[in-house]
DNA sequence: TTCTTCATGTTAATCGATTAAAAAAATAAA
DNA sequence: TTTATTTTTTTAATCGATTAACATGAAGAA
């Protein structure tokens, strides 16, 4: 293994101490360092392709410039598009991103707290996991800063970038009932999240806002640990008993896509026999032989405010915590159009 | 900020030497201190709330655990896939994995290269932009390990895991030609990258192996810079002129999206007008109307054998370079079935 | 009693870069 | 020429953990 090129090398061939060596690379200008010597360090580096350690200047500087970005899998979609935003603004800042996949499980996301920040990494951006407050209190505790993003923890004061689920799910199932349907149900997940409940309560809401019963078997909230099996039965409850619905409302991208292929096996049209509106994009609802109406999240705001956030808490960790609640857009297609 | 807890305040709590702390907390049982000061160290450490700090020991021992992914985009599910694997496996031998995404650019990859080697990254798994060679060689004449996944440059020796493209290119034309069709077109990048060109040259020796002329326009190469427009193009000089095709292959998932819609706005039906395979999965091809037959690329394959050999190699660089060649699935299904 | 041997701890160097503080050299002032 | 001042460069400590080499003391052997 040719080993690397250090400040010493430099030093040596030119015949200084590291410490000049030092100055000149990486103070530029207003160093201390006569011309001469600055010239011929430089040219020293140069041909000698220094490449500085990052993992040195770490060391000392206690600074990693390394985001450490947790969210539930990397391979969704949703959390690959906002990784690509996250990294994109993060190399902007000279950061790199650390990920880690928690599956939604506060287990394995407290295992990858611990890992990340044994790596030092300066802060972190989360999606966080059901169960997972401790976890947040332990870094809000040992000040390392972090930004939740998509979901919060409204009783835990901290920097996150969210949107308003409430108002996103009460839009989407007002459209559903100003298009003519008034048994719509619902499959969210079975979670705790705020964010999930918001859309709950923002589909509750607007049931009753419309003066709309909710059935028994409407409301369907589905274990990560078994989504395949449980969304056939929820959709086996809404369309196959007497309180048959006329329109689902998926809290998630991939709910309805679970969801959308058991209704073509089960032969129902959309929008003609069930109208669909969904959370989140994917190249499957354009795809889909009836464009699906959805909830289109605003990823790149999520990525681009909690760098920034974080970066700037990085920077000046004395900083008043952020609260960003974007809005969400309803794309209108025509899942939902009836009659 | 609180200052993070250091080997020195478990030595200064317990009246030791930082030596011995170290002996205790990292050489386990084959320690040379007595069981009694062992027992305070450890519990000295367990109530501090101990984490070694990664980046002393990475100082210390030149081994970060750590490995630099660098692929075209971490937000298109092919890469997206391919992460999540390698981020499973590496964590199994407790590495953490450093991304980029290079937009297929060697310049941008060459960027990442550097940003990473200053992190010390023990190693990379790369998909190789076209043009990128140079940084390969670079790679290999600075003995930092790497492996290459999904493309690989013939010319160099490395580490790669790939698929027989040629041979899966090969079997899709084989299976378009043999479902009745014989007019069959092809939608690749314009790439000198080896996959690319494998690709192509597998549909053009099955087409010649079934007696069938290529015509002029069939052979469609798409610039990265430019694809929507371009793809509409070959379509357009696929479908509408007097060479009119009655099937296309697509090279890759990113083509065959832009593809398919533009081919449903034109108003063909799949498959009756027009037979299709393409490279990759996607949900959206299981959504499309007509489910679509695909090569189905061995991502787990990727993933696993690219961190097992890089992890290999770098605990031990001297052993022999390994290169893995896998075979792709035709998963077939509707979309190529004709009369 | 004296010399080994072994178990247990400590000292100090190291990884590579940074930086305060000291030292040396060059220049200006007296 | 001598002293004061400024410029340039070096020394040495530091970040946190590791580890070779050395030190200490006690038990066992002769």
């Amino acid at each position: 293994m040719k080993k690397k090129v250090s400040l010493k090398d430099i030093a040596k061939k030119v015949g200084v101490s590291t410490a000049t060596v030092s100055y000149v690379l990486s103070k530029g200008e207003e160093s201390r360092v006569s011309l001469k010597v600055a010239e011929k360090v430089k040219k020293a580096a140069r041909e000698l392709n220094y490449r500085p350690n990052q993992i040195a200047k770490s060391l000392k500087s206690g600074k990693t410039f390394t985001i450490g970005l947790i969210v539930a899998d990397i391979s969704n979609p949703f959390f690959a598009h906002i990784a690509r935003i996250v990294e994109d603004e993060a190399k902007k800042l000279d950061y790199t991103v650390l990920f880690g996949s928690c599956d939604e499980k506060a287990d394995k996301s407290w295992d990858l707290v611990q890992f990340l920040s044994n790596r030092q990494v300066d802060g972190f951006i989360i999606a966080a996991a059901e169960g997972s407050e401790k976890q947040i209190e332990y870094l809000k505790t040992n000040n390392i800063p972090f930004v939740l993003i998509d979901r919060y923890f409204p009783e835990i004061e901290s920097n996150y970038v969210v949107i308003n689920n409430y108002k996103a799910a009460y839009k989407a199932t007002r459209r559903l009932i100003q298009t003519g349907n008034s048994r719509i149900g619902i499959i969210a997940y079975a979670s705790s999240l705020h964010h999930m409940r918001e859309r709950i309560r923002g589909y509750k809401n607007a049931m009753e806002d419309g003066n709309l019963e909710i059935k028994e078997d409407w409301v369907n909230e589905i274990r990560f640990s078994n989504i395949k099996q449980e969304v056939k039965l929820a959709i086996d409850n809404m369309l196959l008993s007497k309180n048959k619905v006329d329109a689902i409302l998926f809290a998630t991208n991939t709910l309805a896509v679970y969801g959308l292929k058991y209704i073509d096996e089960l032969n129902y049209k959309i929008p003609e026999d069930i109208a669909i509106i969904s959370f989140d994009e994917g190249e499957a609802f354009d795809f889909y032989y009836c464009p699906l109406t959805y909830v289109k999240q605003p990823l790149k705001g999520f990525g681009e405010n909690a760098v920034k956030i974080l970066t700037d808490q990085i920077s000046d960790p004395a900083l008043k915590k952020e609260q960003v609640c974007l809005e969400a857009e309803l794309i209108i297609r025509k899942s939902c159009k009836r009659g």
